[in-house]
DNA sequence: TTAATGGTATTTTTT
DNA sequence: ATACCATTAA
C-alpha cells in the first residue's frame, strides 16, 4: 500500500501536483523514484486515472524493472496497462503499429552495433576508395550523432575538415537506404522514426497524445535532443508533464545528452512548478560529505545542498592492492566476512566499475568462492557468435529482406556457399534490382555458377523458404526452433569446427538456452511472435519473461555492473574498484575529450550508490592487453577529505611497495659508489 | 572452397 | 590474451 503521508512536505507537494508541467529537482538518494512511484499510485488510486493513461520513461531496462517492481508493490494489479518502459521500448512500441506509413513493413528487424557494422562496410566498399582506410566504427559513431540531433540525411554536413565526418556525410544516405531494404531500424532510428511519424501524421500523434495523458519522465538530464522532441510532442497536447532528474548525474553527454534540456525546463513549460528535493534519505554522512566534495570540484553546475538526518557512519575503506587480481580477491573477502559476520546478505552488496571488461577477475573469484553473482549489461551472451548465428535464422524467418541475417547464415551450418559464390548472388541481386532471398532461387540465371553450386544455393532457398512457411503456421514457436536447429545439423556443426570440445559443449548449451528464453516467453505471453521475441532479444528487454532470469533475481546475489547501470540503485554496501587514471576518469575522456566532468559525475554517480558502507579500490599494476601495467591513483581519489577515509594497503601492495624501496635504495646506493668512485 | 597462418587492434559508458 | 581480419596454402 501506499501512504502520502510517508513523503516529506516537498516529496508531497511533487506526488500531489499532478496536473500540468513539473521539474523536479531531485539531488542523489533524495526519494525521487519514491516520488514518481508514489505519484503514479496517487493518479491511480486517487484521482482515479485509468493505468492506460500512464506513461513514466526511464534510460535503461534495469530503472524500467525497477521501477515496475516499485509500483507492484504500491498498487498491485491495479497497475495493470500502464506503460513503464525505455525511450527505445517506447518507440518500437509506437512504430510497430504505424510504421507502414512510413514505407518499413511491421515486421521490421532491430540493427544493432554489429549488423549496423554490416552495412557500413558495405556503404563504404561500394565508394570504392582504396586510398584510405576508413574506420567503420567512428563512421557508424558519427552517423549515430547525427540521428540523435534528428539530422536526416539530406540536412546532415560536415563541420570541419575532419575526413572520417566528410565520409560519414557521404555514406549516411546510402547507410539508410541500405537499412530499409532490409527492412531494418537501427536503434537510434527506434527515437528518430518516431519522431518523424509524430511530426508527420497527425493522426498518430493525437491518438498517443490521447493515450498518455500523464507522462514521467525520470534522468531528464541525459535526454537528447530526439529523446526531448519525442516527449515535447507526446506532452504538447495535455502538458502533464512531470520530469525528474540531477544535473550533477549527468553522464550520457557522449550520446547527445544535453544539460541544458533539464535547465531550460522552466522555460519550454511556462507556468511550470519547481520542486528541489535536497535531503538525503540514503546514505551516512561520511559517504555524503565525500560525494558533496568530489562534486563540488565541477564548476559549471546547480549547486545544491544534500544533507542528512543520519549520523557519519563508518568511514570509507581505500584498499590498495598489487594488482587486479588481488584487488578481485580482496573485494571478495570482504564480501565473504561482511555477510558472515555483519548478518548482511550477498543481494546487499555491489561491485561498479567504469569499463565492462573490468567485471571479469570478479567473476572468476566469485565462482572461486562459490558467491551467487548477477552481471549486468555487458551484453554478454548475446554478443556470443553462436548466440547470433542461431538468432539470425530466426531473424530471416521473421523478415526474409534483413539481409544482414541472411548472409550470416547463407553457409552457417557450411554447405559450401563460398564467399566468392555469395559475392556474385549479391552482386547481382543489386544490378537487378531483386531482393537477395528471391536471387538465391534464381541462381541458374547468375553468370558463373557451376551446376554443383547453383544446386547447392536452390536448396538452401527451398529449405528456408519451407521454413518462412512453417513458422508462418500456428504452433509452438520454440519447438519448430528445436527442430528446425537439428534439421541443419547446428549441434553436429559445433563439435565439428571447434577442436576444444568443451567450448563446443558451451556454445551448444547457450544455443539450448536460446531456445528456453523463446519458451519462456511463449509461456508468459500470450500474442509471442517471432518478431516480438527478436525486439525484446535485441533491446536486452527479455529478462521479464525469462523464468530461468527471474529466479536468479530474486536469488541473493552480489551485483556487478558498469557505473552507468548503476544510477538510480542503491545498495547497502558498494565496493568501487579500480580508482585509477585512464580508468575513472576513463583515458579517452583524458587524451580526447574535455568531459573530466562528466567523469566526475560518474564517479559522484559511484559514491552516492551506497548507504552504508562504501569500499574504494585501486591497483598498483593492472594486467591490460596480456601486459601487466603500471598504475596511478586516479584524481578523484584526492577530492576526498583524508579525514573520511581509513586507507588499508593489501599484503601484495606492501610487498611491491617494499620492492620499490628497495629499489630505490638500491639506486641510492649505486649513485654514491658512482660518485665515490 | 576451406583451413591455416600471421598480423593487428582491442577497452568507455546504453539501447 | 584474444578476437578478428587478410593473405596464403591445400
Amino acid at each position: 500500500m501506499f501512504d502520502l503521508k510517508s513523503l516529506n512536505p516537498q516529496q508531497r507537494t511533487a506526488a500531489t501536483h499532478t496536473e500540468g508541467p513539473l521539474l523536479v529537482l531531485a539531488g542523489a538518494g533524495s526519494g525521487k523514484t519514491k516520488v514518481i512511484t508514489c505519484r503514479i499510485a496517487h493518479l491511480i488510486e486517487n484521482k482515479e486515472v485509468p493505468p492506460e493513461n500512464i506513461l513514466a520513461v526511464t534510460f535503461t531496462n534495469k530503472a524500467a524493472r525497477e521501477m515496475q517492481e516499485r509500483m507492484k508493490e504500491l498498487v498491485g494489479s491495479r497497475g495493470k496497462g500502464m506503460t513503464i518502459s525505455t525511450f527505445h521500448s517506447l518507440g518500437v512500441k509506437i512504430l510497430r503499429q504505424d510504421i507502414r506509413k512510413l514505407g518499413y513493413k511491421k515486421n521490421f528487424s532491430i540493427y544493432s552495433t554489429s549488423d549496423q557494422l554490416g552495412l557500413i562496410r558495405q556503404a563504404l566498399r561500394e565508394t570504392n576508395d582504396t586510398q584510405k582506410k576508413f574506420d567503420p566504427d567512428s563512421i557508424l559513431w558519427k552517423i549515430s550523432g547525427a540521428k540523435n540531433a534528428l539530422l536526416t540525411p539530406e540536412q546532415y554536413r560536415p563541420t570541419g575538415f575532419d575526413e572520417s565526418e566528410q565520409m560519414a556525410v557521404a555514406i549516411y544516405p546510402r547507410y539508410q537506404a541500405l537499412l530499409k531494404s532490409c527492412n531494418a531500424i537501427d536503434f537510434d532510428d527506434l527515437i528518430m522514426l518516431t519522431v518523424r511519424l509524430l511530426r508527420d501524421f497527425p493522426e498518430v500523434l493525437a491518438k498517443w497524445q490521447q493515450q498518455f495523458r500523464y507522462i514521467m519522465v525520470d534522468e531528464y538530464q541525459d535526454t537528447n535532443p530526439s529523446q526531448y522532441l519525442l516527449i515535447s510532442m507526446l506532452a504538447a497536447q495535455n502538458r502533464n508533464i512531470c520530469v525528474v532528474g540531477d544535473d550533477d548525474q549527468s553522464i550520457y553527454g557522449w550520446r547527445g545528452a544535453d544539460v541544458e534540456k533539464i535547465l531550460n525546463f522552466e522555460h519550454d513549460y511556462h507556468g511550470c512548478k519547481v520542486v528541489m528535493l535536497e535531503q538525503n534519505y540514503r546514505s551516512t554522512g561520511n559517504i555524503l560529505d565525500a560525494a558533496n566534495h568530489v562534486i563540488s570540484n565541477n564548476t559549471k553546475r546547480k549547486v545544491k545542498a544534500l544533507w542528512t538526518e543520519s549520523g557519519p557512519g563508518r568511514p570509507i575503506d581505500l584498499i590498495v592492492a598489487a594488482d587486479d587480481e588481488e584487488e578481485a580477491t580482496t573485494v571478495v573477502e570482504r564480501i565473504e566476512t561482511t555477510c558472515f559476520r555483519d548478518k548482511v546478505s550477498y543481494g546487499d552488496c555491489a561491485i561498479l566499475y567504469r569499463t565492462n571488461a573490468q567485471s571479469r577477475p570478479f567473476e572468476e573469484q566469485l565462482r572461486f568462492a562459490g558467491i551467487p553473482y548477477v552481471l549486468i549489461g555487458g551484453m554478454q551472451f548475446y554478443e556470443r557468435k553462436e548466440v547470433k548465428d542461431s538468432l539470425a535464422w530466426l531473424r530471416t524467418i521473421a523478415n526474409p529482406e534483413d539481409e544482414q541475417s541472411l548472409l550470416r547464415i547463407i553457409n552457417f551450418p557450411k554447405r559450401g556457399i563460398g564467399e566468392t559464390t555469395i559475392l556474385k548472388i549479391n552482386q547481382w541481386s543489386m544490378e537487378q534490382g531483386i531482393p537477395l532471398f528471391e536471387a538465391l532461387g534464381r541462381a541458374a540465371e547468375i553468370d558463373g555458377i557451376t551446376e554443383a553450386v547453383r544446386a547447392k544455393v536452390q536448396a538452401f532457398h527451398d529449405l528456408l523458404s519451407g521454413e518462412i512457411a512453417n513458422f508462418a503456421a500456428p504452433g509452438h514457436l520454440a519447438d519448430k526452433v528445436d527442430r528446425l536447429f537439428r534439421k541443419i545439423g547446428l549441434e553436429e556443426e559445433l563439435y565439428r569446427t571447434i577442436d576444444d570440445q568443451a567450448t563446443a559443449r558451451r556454445k551448444v548449451e547457450n544455443i539450448e538456452q536460446v531456445i528456453n528464453s523463446l519458451a519462456g516467453f511463449e509461456s508468459s505471453s500470450a500474442k509471442a511472435t517471432l518478431p516480438l521475441f527478436l525486439e525484446k532479444v535485441t533491446l536486452m528487454d527479455e529478462d521479464r519473461f525469462s523464468g530461468k532470469d527471474k529466479k536468479e533475481h530474486g536469488r541473493d546475489a552480489v551485483t556487478l555492473m558498469s557505473l552507468h547501470s548503476s544510477k538510480g540503485l542503491e545498495f547497502p554496501m558498494v565496493w568501487l574498484v579500480g580508482l585509477e587514471e585512464e580508468i575513472l576518469p576513463h583515458k579517452k575522456s583524458i587524451y580526447e575529450d574535455f568531459s573530466i566532468d562528466e567523469e566526475r559525475r560518474l564517479m559522484y554517480v559511484g559514491i552516492t550508490r551506497a548507504r552504508r558502507h562504501l569500499t574504494i579500490t585501486r591497483c598498483l599494476q593492472r594486467k591490460q592487453y596480456g601486459k601487466m601495467q603500471e598504475r596511478h591513483p586516479s584524481r578523484f581519489l584526492e577530492e576526498i577529505p583524508e579525514q573520511l577515509v581509513n586507507l588499508q594497503q593489501v599484503a601484495g601492495a606492501q610487498a611491491l611497495n617494499e620492492d620499490e624501496a628497495e629499489k630505490m635504495a638500491g639506486d641510492f646506493f649505486a649513485k654514491m659508489k658512482g660518485m665515490l668512485g
